[in-house]
DNA sequence: GTCTATAATTCGATAGAC
DNA sequence: GTCTATCGAATTATAGAC
């Protein structure tokens, strides 16, 4: 089976550039295919269908770091900083943002993401745990936002921040967000 | 040719509600077209093409209150109220904001309305005229991601915020963008 | 496992009658 | 101005040879 696993791991690549670059519609198994030098009928042969090959392909771990050890009042500075690395060095979260927009299933995976990663994390900091769901879907305001309009909308300004100034910026609202009050 | 615009007017109302229900691609002519009680080939023959549809269709004038009045340390609350009433009541930036993400049109018309309107307002507010379109962006992306998370992607701890907790949490981190420090 | 051929839809766009 | 009919292209998905 080494050949196949291959073969998977190319088309998985090859849609999560796709998917990330086109969106969910525009991206085709046709293009895909071609990407990984592949014939198209592969990629239904091994994932079914498009939606199936897209939440094969959206799979996605925030690897939140352990803040056990963090400062309270340098929280949000350091999941700023994470944030900012993540997206740089991993696609996936942007095919999954742009596709959410149209596409349910990415939605829902996005809602899972967050009741699943952030949520938790959010809890473990908050003061108190009444308010943690609202804190987290604040926090979820300002890291999508800034991902959508650096990423996805490319609006000249926010891609021009380095990433000291972006965290400089960007860390104090999440901080706020946290534990902080309205 | 009255007649004529009153087709007109529900082809564009139709329009701007398929976009922002289903995006760009997935909303269809003919979908549009039987919304309007039409016969698709009207919009052909009104508008052109798709994409001629849609520019027509995502016209959009944020209506900026005019802040010259406001306390510099007000800035922020109004500036979330406004945008917080703006957004329920048309559906329009909804549609732009879910076709921008594969539709160039739609982005770039995005640009234009941040160049054209968010822009100078910041600039006029802004301490040092030097660091306005940092701060614009910033702001955009709060503002942005904020829409996206309570309208598009439907958060739910985003979307239980009454406008009042909106606005008392939103508030603060546009001030800061405004005129306030990293 | 891999590829060819093609079925079955769907959509944007056009031509032309009335 | 309005509608019928249809073209041409693109896409997902399937059947089956090798």
């Amino acid at each position: 089976m080494r050949r196949s696993d291959h073969t998977r791991a190319a088309i998985l690549a090859a849609a999560r550039e796709r998917f990330a670059s086109d969106g969910f519609e525009r991206a085709t198994i046709r293009a895909i295919a071609a990407d990984a030098n592949i014939d198209p009928s592969m990629v239904m042969r091994y994932y079914g269908n498009k939606e199936k090959l897209f939440a094969a392909a959206a799979e996605f771990d925030l690897r939140l770091p352990d803040l056990s050890g963090t400062p309270a009042d340098r929280l949000g500075a350091v999941l700023a900083g994470h944030f900012m690395d993540r997206w740089e060095g991993d696609e996936t979260l942007i095919a999954l943002l742009r596709a959410a927009v149209t596409q349910q299933a990415a939605t829902e995976r996005i809602h899972a993401i967050f009741a699943g990663q952030i949520g938790p994390l959010v809890a473990r900091v908050a003061p108190d745990p009444a308010e943690a769901p609202a804190r987290s879907g604040l926090l979820a305001t300002q890291i999508l936002g800034f991902a959508l309009c650096r990423f996805i909308l490319k609006l000249p300004p926010v891609v021009g921040l380095d990433r000291e100034a972006a965290v400089a910026w960007i860390g104090p609202t999440i901080q706020r967000y946290l534990n902080g009050i309205p």
